[in-house]
DNA sequence: CTGCGCTTTGCACACGTGTGCAAATCAAGG
DNA sequence: CCTTGATTTGCACACGTGTGCAAAGCGCAG
């Protein structure tokens, strides 16, 4: 390759031109799919870009078409292991899209969600994408304002102009609930942490409708964070108190708590599971399924909600006035080795 | 706000200008730190964007600069702990320094990372850096010609003018095999993958090298993935042979490893752990800690790694000329419950 | 050879921003 | 009032690209 490489900056359209005796316009159009070039023409300006190493200029690109193909994914806690799924699935689908993706790290951001999502509109990104975490209403009518769709997972925002792609987080919990009755429990618990996230409040209570239609009270913990260390303090709590350690059936609202749960169940609280206490998570986290656990769990379609996601990318992109929608995807039971097998459907008669 | 903000795309300095009465000029040194505008104008400029919802285009900004302030985040397997550990960090550190990233999941990349390195190049990033895996030196080379900075995590290249941040892998490693050599195990097995990434074998390789200056063999395990269930194969496999059975310490490279083996070995195999077996981890990912394993491992010290990537942007994003260099960071260990105590240092005499 | 239609090419403008330079304005001292 | 110096303002250009439009080239039938 040619020494030009080592001039520590980029080269532009105009010397490639220069190089191979042709018309600026002549390297854009052989880069542009679709464009009019002679075969001559294209063949000498690939020569010449492959000797001076030219890559088009994204940045300028983006300017006439007054958008850019960057998509913002926006998210907090990106190292829990749910989270850093959908990331993941995430990114590499925009990638294969051809999309890039710029990462809003909503980490220490608390409520100021609204501070990264405003820098990643300074680089026109295409649509902007929210993991996880609430952005204001503010925030979020200033991307549609400007043209930006707004998609949410997991975070239903109703009449705000915006496409959301959410797991039926009340059938996941209504089926929890059927599972425990159906393995005989008739003491419950259900954990969840001090946040009032629209999914776990939508799993608890639709777990705790359904006990009550069948006639079962449940103990209720909202407490601390949504994490491994929440759910043993919840089992220590609840399984250390002299009315409530009865329970025989939890349902933890996320897999953290459920595997923290189970841990101070066996080991602090010598609890055995399934037999004393059956235990249902959600999420089927990878760590759900190790052997040390095998927790029964709901899995998340993330695969499905990501194949959503871009397709409504790909719909707003070409056909912007589309009206907005809900998508609701379900959520599947993992049936493993922490809720005890029900007399009815297991036993031979 | 204005009715303005509804219109459909993004507002730019000139219908400031106009709808502040002053020039373009006035517009863009009001968002220019350190330019010359008299406060007056400067209220009015505000004033205006405030209502129509203005927004720097960053693209057009870094048209002139020839240099955005995006950071390419090159990265594969991004849902693994350990990653997902590195790339929170990572993205929160530059978010808090005011650059962009821009996220690369080279995860179905396989050997071309280079496709997705070439596809950010062209996002005119002010650095990449390299969080896992090993781009091919082609398209190292055509960053750093177009003077793009490269940083690799973990992945030492030298001679190729990139900045490296690794750990201290052989130091891990030796400290792991004295530990083991303390605990009086005598019959050891280090536990790694088929890849022969350089961190890995570089912990293996230390740990051998000092198990032999004690005179005492390594049984080595090196197949299939770097994963939970790849330690567990590794348990079922080494703890079920008739004559590696008697395997009373392993050193496994990587807590995913640890982990899958520790599960084989005490549920499977039956094993006591530490009483029977000692086990080391290494990275110690959130799960190492959890009650169901309380892993001894050694820490990667990722918020180091972390400050020492930033400091290196921020040198080389003003200075491009300072010489190459690799800097080593220590791996410390955590001390938890999967290593018998050694009778010399916990014993009283 | 001429005329016609199609393909290819180059010019010139647009995209939105930063900034050097000169003009203009302002403050203050004589 | 004038003069001097400092500050502020606007013009115009640059950044690298895509593309409409007209000119030019080419192939082919008449």
């Amino acid at each position: 390759m040619g020494q030009a490489r080592f001039r520590g900056s980029f080269v532009t359209a105009a010397e490639i031109a220069e190089h191979a005796g042709v018309s600026r316009s002549a390297v854009s159009r052989t880069f542009t799919p679709g464009a009019s070039v002679s075969s001559a023409v294209r063949a000498r300006v690939l020569e010449a870009a492959g000797i001076l190493g030219y890559r088009v200029n994204r940045l300028a690109q983006s300017l006439t078409n007054a958008r850019s193909n960057i998509v913002g994914l926006v998210g907090a806690d990106l190292q829990q292991p749910f989270h850093a799924e959908c990331l993941a699935t995430l990114s590499a689908a925009l990638l294969a899209d051809g999309f890039q993706c710029m990462l809003l790290n909503a980490a220490n951001a608390g409520r100021d969600m609204g501070a990264v999502i405003e820098r990643v509109l300074e680089y026109r990104v295409c649509a902007i994408v929210v993991m996880n975490g609430t952005p204001s209403s503010d925030i979020v009518k200033e991307c549609l304002g400007n043209g930006v769709p707004v998609i949410l997972v997991n975070k239903p925002m109703p009449g705000f102009g915006v496409d959301t792609v959410v797991t039926d987080h009340a059938g996941g919990g209504r089926a929890a609930a059927d599972q425990l009755l159906a393995a005989g429990c008739r003491r419950l618990v259900v954990v969840s942490s001090a946040a009032r996230t629209a999914s776990l409040v939508g799993r608890l209570d639709a777990f705790r409708e359904r006990a009550a239609e069948a006639g079962v009270s449940v103990r209720l913990w909202q407490e601390g964070p949504t994490d491994y260390a929440a759910g043993r303090e919840a089992a220590l709590s609840i399984l250390g108190d002299p009315v409530d350690s009865a329970v025989d059936g939890a349902f933890c609202v996320t897999d953290l708590l459920a595997l923290g749960f189970l841990d101070a169940a066996r080991l602090d609280r010598g609890r055995r599971v399934p037999d004393d206490l059956s235990v249902i998570g959600f999420d089927d986290i990878p760590q759900a399924a190790w052997n040390a656990y095998q927790l029964t769990t709901f899995r998340q379609p993330v695969q499905l909600l990501t194949d959503q996601v871009m397709q409504i990318i790909r719909q707003r992109a070409e056909t912007p006035e589309v009206p907005h929608a809900t998508f609701t995807l379900p959520a599947t039971l993992v049936l493993r080795k922490t809720v005890r097998a029900s007399a009815v459907q297991s036993g031979p008669p």
